[in-house]
RNA sequence: GCCCGGGUGGCGGAAUUGGUAGACGCAGCAGACUCAAAAUCUGCCGUUCGCAAGGAUGUGCUGGUUCGAUUCCAGUCCCGGGCACCA
C-alpha cells in the first residue's frame, strides 16, 4: 500500500467539493451560533493573465493552515477568497487585442481558481466576490454615495450626513461649531440667499467624496491620474511611466479629516511596528505654530508654519515657495529681474529633475519681514526647497538649528545667529531640543523644549499666530480616466454634481474602443448615450472595490444591503489578515478610512477592519544566466548584415572580464578569449565582429547551477551548434536573486510541483522554507526532503507488502512522551505562526516513532488530527483507512497537556531573579555564587544549602542540567 | 541623509528570549540491501589539535555587564526594507 498522493488528493478534493465540506454558515442558519467566530482573510489577488507562481500561495497556505487549525479548535471560521478584478492590466490588454476586459478577466479567474483548488484550500466558493461584478460594485457605488453625502463634523469627530451640515449653515452660517474653516464666510441669511450652484459649491468643500480642481499626478502614458501612493520616484508604480503635475477636475476622498483617527487607531490594532511606522510616516503629523510676519513697507503679512516656535529669535531669513502669488506682490523693483528669471527656471524643471538633483538654489526678493518680537529685519527669499503644498508654503529659516537652512545660509552668505551657544559649532546645524536658549529675548535661559509652549502662548497672546497641527498626507485622488472600473453614480447638470437617480448598480456600458476620450476624459466620454445622460465619465480607482470587500464576504448574496448589520456584528473584525507590505499606505489606509466612515454612519459596529495583520514575505525568483559570445562574418558586417555565424557560451567571470574591455577594442577581446580558450574552434576562426550578451535561462531546465545543455538546445534550437565552455564537464550558470516574473524566466509554477510531489508536500514545503514574514528566493531543491517525510509518515500506518499496520496496543511511556512533546510543540508553533518549526516538529516525531517502531493507534490518531491543517489530503485518507467513518475535518483538536515528566527524573522549578525557570542549568564552578544570588523557592535547593545534596545531578559538558531527588 | 528590520555551518534556517549553539531539512562523505538502478535504511558532517578518549576555539567586528551572552548595553562595519527637501 503505497502513498499514492495523486489519487488521494484527487479523490478528497472531489469528495469535499461534492459534500460542500467547507461551507460556512452565518448565525441565522443555525449552524454557527453555538461556536465562537474567527475571521481569517487573505488579500485577494488581481487575476493577472500570468496565473499563479509559487510566490502567491505562501500567504494563502499560512492562512489556510491557521483557518483549519481554528476550525478544529471549535471555531466557526470564515476564510473566503475572491478577486480584485478591476484594474489597469486587463484594460491595457483590451487596448492591445480588442478583447473585452470582462472576457479576459473571467478566463483569468477560472485559471486562478483551478490553481488554488489544486493546492487544497478550504474556501467556501459560494462566498466568492469579484469587484467587477455588477452585484458587487452596486454596493461600492452605494458606499461612494454615502461618502458623497457625508461631511466630517469636527466637533463630534465623525462623519455625518450632509443634511446636518446644511442645518448647521441654516442656523449658524459658516462659523458653525464643527465646521472646518471655509474660504468664504457667510451668515445664515447669506447662506439661504445663495443660489443653488453657490450652495452646492460650498457643500462640495465638505463632502467626504468630493470633486475639485487640483494638482494631480497625471500619467500621460497611462492616460490617467494616480494617487500619491501609486507614484514612486516620479514615475508610475505600474509600468514606470513618467508622471507630471497637472491641474484637472478630479474626485477625491477627504481622508485628511481622518488623519488623527487613523493614527489613533494604530494603537488598537496588531500591525507590525514597521507597518505602523510606514503609515505614521505617510500621515506625517507634526505640531507647531503658524506665525504672521509683517512685511516692511507692505500691507501684506507673511504667514509661516514652524514646528519650532522656540527658535523664533534665531530666524535669519525667510523662504517662500516660488509658486506662491505673494512672491510677485512683494518683490522689489531692484530684484524683479532676478526673481522672474528664477521663477522661469523653476517652471522649466520637471518633478523628476527636482527630486533627482537637489541643488541649492534661490533668490532674494528684495523684501524684508519684521520679527514681531525684536523688530529685526529679515530678508525674504524664494527657493524650490520650500514646497507650496505643505503648511503655508513659507518658512522661517533658522540656520543654526536646521540643516537645510544652514546649507542655504552658507551658500548665499547669509549671516547666522547662534541661539544655542556651544551647541552650535559654526560648521553644522544642530537640531537639538535640549539646548538652553541664548540671544532669545524673553526665552533666554529656557530649555528649548520648554520654550516651545512659552513661545506659542506669547504668539497667541500677541494675536500674531496660532498653534497648528499639520499633516503630510493629502486627500486621495479617487478618479481615473479609464474604462475598467466602477462608474460614478453621479450626473452633472449646470456644473452641479448630483446623485444619479436610477437604481444601482449603474452598469458599466460596453464601448467600441478603449482609448481615451476628448480633453483628457476617460473612454466613457466616447459613448454618446452616456454623455447624453450627463453621467460622470471618470471611473473609480482600483482601491475602491478593495476598500470594503472584507464586509461583503460576510453576506455576499444580500441584495438589500452591502452587508446585513446583524451579520457584520457577528463576524465582526477580521481577526487575522495576511498579505504583503506593498499595500502599506494604499489599500490598508483606504480600507481603514472607509471602515471608519461606515462606522460613523452607523452601518457597522467597529471602526477598524483588521485586528491583526501578518505580512508575508515575498518569494523572489532565483534567476540563472548563460553568457553568450557571438561572432559574425566580416563580409556580412561590411554588407550591414549581422547574421550570427558562430556562438559560444563562456564562464561568468571571463564574461565579466570581457565586459571590462571597451567594445571598440575587439582585437583585445579576441586576444583574451584566445588566451583563455586556446582549444576552442569557434575562437580560432573568430573574425572581427563580436557581441556579448547575458541571457536568462529558464530555471526549470537547470539543476542547481548546472545547465542541462541538451534541454537548453531543445528549448532554443538556434543554439544547436553552439559551443559551451565547461568546467569539470559542466556548464555553470550565473545566479542572481530577482523579482519573480515571466520575462526573467525564473517563475516556478505550483501546478508542476503539485503534479510531481502532491499538494500536501507543496504546502508543507512552502511553510518549511522559513518564517512566513521573511522574504527569500525560491529554491525547489529541498522539496524532496518534505516529500520523504510524508512518505515516512505514511509508513507508520501502512506498508507496501502488509498493508495497514496500525495496532491497538497500549503505548509505552516513551511513546507517550514523543506524542505529548509533539502536541505541545505543534500547538505552540501554530499559535505563533511559526509554521516552519511546526513542520520540523512533525518530522522529528515521525523519525522518533519510526525508531521506536510505534504503529499504535492511540499515538498516531492525535498526530493525524494535528497534521490536518498542514497536509489535509493525506490526513483524511489515513483517518478513513484506520477505520473512521466521519470526516477528519470535523475532528476535535487534541487538547492534551504536554507532559515532560519522565519516570526516572524530575525537574524542579527554580526562580532566578524573579523569573521562573524549569531547569537549573549552571556551570559547576559557578554554582555556589549563583545559588547564593538565587531567590530560593525550591525544596531541593534549600536542602542542598542545608547540607543535604540531591541524589543525582546531571551534567552535560560540565554544566548541571538536571537535579534528581 | 533619516527611520525600521537583520548578520549563526557549504546552503535554507532552529535555539521555548540570559542557561547543552547549530534542531529539522538540503547538499556532501562512508556504508548496508540489490546482478544493477530506483526506493529505503545506518553512520559521519562548524573550525582546529589528536590514532583515540578528549581538548581548544566558534553566532559580522571591538569592548562592557554577568557565575554564564547568538540573546542585554555601548561603539563599529556590512546587508535588506521604508521615507526622502514636509520646515
Amino acid at each position: 500500500m503505497e502513498y499514492d498522493f495523486r489519487r488521494i488528493e484527487k479523490d478528497w478534493q472531489s469528495k469535499w467539493k461534492e459534500s460542500n465540506a467547507y461551507k460556512v454558515f452565518n448565525p441565522e442558519h443555525g449552524k454557527g451560533l453555538n461556536k465562537p467566530k474567527y475571521y481569517v482573510l487573505d488579500m485577494f489577488p488581481y487575476p493577472s493573465g500570468a496565473g499563479l507562481h509559487v510566490g502567491h500561495p505562501l500567504g494563502y497556505i499560512a492562512s489556510d493552515i491557521y483557518s483549519r487549525y481554528k476550525r478544529l479548535k471549535g471555531f466557526n471560521v470564515l476564510h473566503p477568497m475572491g478577486f480584485d478584478s478591476f484594474g489597469l492590466p486587463a484594460e491595457q490588454y483590451a487596448l492591445d487585442t480588442g478583447q473585452h476586459p470582462a472576457v479576459t478577466t473571467k478566463k483569468n479567474i477560472e485559471t486562478f481558481k483551478a490553481q488554488l483548488d489544486n493546492i487544497g484550500f478550504c474556501y467556501d466558493w459560494e462566498r466568492e466576490v469579484q469587484t467587477s461584478d455588477p452585484a458587487y460594485y452596486k454596493w461600492t457605488q452605494w458606499i461612494f454615495l454615502q461618502l458623497f453625502n457625508s461631511f466630517y463634523n469636527r466637533q463630534t469627530q465623525k462623519a455625518e450626513n450632509i443634511t446636518q451640515l446644511i442645518k448647521l449653515f441654516d442656523e449658524h452660517g459658516s462659523s458653525a461649531a464643527g465646521v472646518a474653516p471655509s474660504a468664504i464666510s457667510f451668515t445664515p441669511e447669506e447662506w439661504k440667499n445663495f443660489d443653488e450652484k453657490s450652495q452646492q459649491d460650498i457643500l462640495m468643500n465638505y463632502r467626504l467624496a468630493f470633486c475639485g480642481h487640483g494638482e494631480v499626478n497625471w500619467c500621460e502614458a497611462l492616460g490617467t491620474v494616480l494617487a500619491n501612493d501609486e507614484v514612486v520616484n516620479g514615475v508610475s508604480e505600474r509600468g514606470g511611466h513618467p508622471v507630471v503635475k497637472k491641474k484637472l477636475r478630479q474626485w477625491y476622498l477627504r481622508i485628511t479629516e481622518y488623519a488623527d483617527r487613523l493614527l489613533e487607531g494604530l494603537e488598537r490594532i496588531e500591525f507590525s511596528e514597521a507597518m505602523k511606522e510606514m503609515q505614521t510616516n505617510w500621515i506625517g503629523k507634526s505640531s507647531g505654530a503658524e506665525i504672521d510676519f509683517d512685511i516692511k513697507g507692505h500691507g501684506q503679512k507673511l504667514r509661516v508654519y514652524t514646528t519650532r516656535p522656540d527658535t523664533i529669535f534665531g530666524v535669519d531669513f525667510m523662504v517662500i515657495a516660488p509658486e506662491l502669488d505673494l512672491v510677485n506682490e512683494i518683490k522689489s523693483a531692484a530684484q524683479t529681474a532676478a526673481v522672474d528669471e528664477y521663477l522661469a527656471y523653476v517652471k522649466s524643471r520637471s518633478e523628476r529633475e527636482r527630486m533627482a538633483e537637489k541643488k541649492i538654489s534661490g533668490v532674494f526678493t528684495g523684501a524684508y519681514a519684521i520679527n514681531p518680537f525684536d523688530g529685526r529685519e529679515i530678508p525674504v527669499w524664494i527657493s524650490e526647497y520650500v514646497l507650496a503644498g505643505y503648511g503655508t508654503g513659507a518658512i522661517m529659516a533658522v540656520p543654526c538649528g536646521d540643516e537645510r537652512d544652514h546649507k542655504f545660509a552658507r551658500h548665499f552668505n547669509i549671516p547666522i545667529t547662534n541661539i544655542i551657544g556651544s551647541n552650535y559649532d559654526g560648521e553644522e546645524a544642530n537640531p537639538t531640543k535640549e539646548a538652553i536658549l541664548e540671544n532669545s529675548g524673553f526665552l533666554n535661559g529656557l530649555v528649548m523644549k520648554d520654550a516651545m509652549e512659552v513661545a506659542i502662548k506669547a504668539i497667541e497672546e500677541k494675536g500674531i499666530g496660532t498653534r497648528k497641527v499639520n499633516f503630510k498626507m493629502r486627500d486621495a485622488a479617487f478618479s481615473r480616466q479609464r474604462y475598467w472600473g466602477e462608474p460614478f453614480p453621479i450626473t452633472w447638470k449646470d456644473g452641479i454634481a448630483k446623485e444619479w437617480k436610477g437604481e444601482l448598480p449603474l452598469v458599466l456600458p460596453t464601448v467600441e474602443k478603449y482609448g481615451p476620450g476628448p480633453d483628457g476624459q476617460g473612454p466613457l466620454a466616447n459613448i454618446p448615450e452616456w454623455v447624453a445622460q450627463e453621467l460622470e465619465t471618470n471611473t473609480m480607482p482600483g482601491y475602491a472595490g478593495s476598500s470594503w470587500y472584507f464586509l461583503r464576504y460576510m453576506d455576499p448574496h444580500n441584495d438589500k444591503a452591502f452587508c446585513d448589520r446583524k451579520v457584520s456584528d457577528y463576524w465582526n473584525q477580521v481577526d487575522l489578515y495576511i498579505g504583503g507590505t506593498e499595500h502599506a499606505v494604499g489599500h490598508l489606509l483606504y480600507s481603514r478610512m472607509w471602515t471608519k466612515v461606515l462606522f460613523d454612519l452607523g452601518y457597522i459596529g467597529y471602526d477598524e477592519p483588521y485586528k491583526k495583520l501578518v505580512n508575508q514575505g515575498m518569494i523572489q525568483g532565483s534567476s540563472r544566466f548563460v553568457y553568450r559570445v557571438q561572432f559574425s562574418k566580416m563580409l556580412d558586417v561590411l554588407k550591414g548584415e549581422l547574421q550570427p555565424f558562430s556562438t559560444l557560451f563562456i564562464k561568468e567571470k571571463d564574461f565579466d572580464e570581457l565586459m571590462n574591455i571597451s567594445v571598440n577594442d575587439n582585437q583585445k577581446r579576441i586576444a583574451l578569449l584566445k588566451e583563455k580558450y586556446p582549444k576552442s574552434e569557434v575562437i580560432l576562426n573568430a573574425t572581427n565582429a563580436m557581441s556579448l550578451a547575458k541571457l536568462h535561462v529558464d530555471v526549470n531546465i537547470i539543476d542547481g547551477v548546472e545547465l542541462d545543455i541538451e534541454a537548453f538546445k531543445i528549448s532554443k534550437p538556434e543554439y544547436l551548434n553552439a559551443e559551451f565552455i565547461l568546467e569539470d564537464g559542466k556548464y555553470i550558470c550565473g545566479a542572481e536573486v530577482e523579482k519573480m516574473s515571466k520575462s526573467k524566466y525564473n517563475t516556478v509554477n505550483p501546478d508542476d510541483l503539485v503534479m510531481k510531489y502532491g499538494a500536501d508536500t507543496f504546502r508543507m514545503y512552502e511553510m518549511f522554507l522559513g518564517p512566513v514574514e521573511m522574504s527569500k528566493p525560491w529554491d525547489t531543491k529541498g522539496i524532496e526532503g518534505v516529500h520523504r517525510f510524508l512518505k515516512k509518515f505514511w509508513r507508520l500506518f501502512a506498508n507496501e507488502t502488509k498493508g495497514l499496520i496500525v495496532t491497538n496496543d497500549e503505548p509505552t511511556a516513551e511513546e507517550l512522551k514523543v506524542l505529548h512533546k509533539t502536541i505541545k510543540k505543534i500547538e505552540e508553533d501554530t499559535e505563533r505562526f511559526s509554521f516552519n518549526t511546526a513542520v520540523s516538529g512533525f518530522m522529528i516525531a515521525t523519525n522518533e516513532l519510526t525508531d521506536l517502531k510505534c504503529h499504535k493507534r492511540s499515538v498516531l490518531e492525535p498526530l493525524l488530527v494535528l497534521l490536518t491543517p498542514y497536509a489535509p489530503h493525506i490526513a483524511a485518507e489515513l483517518w478513513n483507512l484506520i477505520g473512521h467513518t466521519d470526516s477528519i475535518l470535523d475532528a476535535s483538536y487534541p487538547e492534551f497537556e504536554a507532559k515532560y515528566v519522565a519516570e526516572t527524573s524530575k525537574e524542579y522549578p527554580v526562580s532566578i531573579n524573579g523569573k521562573l525557570r524549569t531547569t537549573m542549568n549552571i556551570a559547576l564552578d559557578a554554582a555556589q555564587p549563583m545559588v547564593e544570588k538565587m531567590v530560593l523557592e525550591n525544596e531541593v535547593v534549600q536542602k542542598w544549602l542545608e547540607g543535604k545534596p540531591p541524589k543525582k545531578i546531571i551534567f552535560v559538558k560540565g554544566k548541571m542540567v538536571n537535579v534528581v531527588v
